[in-house]
DNA sequence: CAAACAGTTGCAAAAGTGATTGACTGATGA
DNA sequence: TCATCAGTCAATCACTTTTGCAACTGTTTG
């Protein structure tokens, strides 16, 4: 007695596949990365820092300057980031210079905005 | 005295534009507004429900009863998907139906799960 | 109208998160 | 080697979010 049996006429029938690989997918493992990155994705700092990778690498200086933010808390917001692989780095010298690991994410970014706007 | 002028030589020339419409769109109110819908899709449990709602309609006791989950935490969950239009519902006699708002939503699902991944 | 069912809401306890500050590491250059 | 600059780390605090439970609303059915 769990599923209600009496419910609809035609039990809702949305069940077209406008999935992609999506469906199954949903396991619990992938459910928990998955959030884990939107999670990460999910400040408005670290989104505004990541804003600024998009167009070019920066070293921590530039990027707690470019926000106007003090260089503690722009690295604490990188080594999020970094732990996800959203970003990676090199150093050179006395500085490390983040970029965008990949396009992957700015797909990710670009649909989150997209979600956002049209909202 | 706030860029660093002496770090690299070519500074850092990844200024290719391999973004959509995003660099700009990294605004402060567009961050803010995206960042919400990714924390509110950075959560295991609320992600297992989309997932379920990526294939069909489905009212919450059945959301409930496939997840094994309490109906208030399903409620729950439900809301705060809806008020950042997600889900939308229609009720129909005791049953209130819920289903992915858009196909919109479901491409961002597939990245975040795609980069979840390839991680 | 009363009983039963489907959901929602409110509230308090518990858990998680981000900011801040100060100390620490690593590299350069005098 | 010492001073300085770039960055990271660690601990604490404040704040937000979840969760679990009980009470409440709304709808159907007898």
């Amino acid at each position: 007695m769990k599923h209600p049996e009496n419910h609809t006429p035609e039990p809702s029938c949305e069940t077209d596949d406008h999935q992609g690989q999506l469906g199954n997918l949903l396991s619990e493992e992938a459910c928990q990365q998955a959030a884990t990155i939107f999670s990460v994705l999910g400040d408005p700092n670290r989104l505004r820092l990541l804003g600024l990778l998009v167009k070019q690498e920066l070293c921590v200086t530039e990027i707690a300057d470019a926000l106007n933010d003090n260089l503690p808390a722009v690295s604490q917001r990188l080594k999020v980031l970094r732990s996800e692989r959203i970003v990676s780095y090199r150093r050179q010298g006395k500085h490390v210079f983040y970029r965008l690991d990949d396009d992957h994410i700015v797909q990710l970014l670009q649909n989150g905005l997209a979600h956002a706007e049209h909202h």
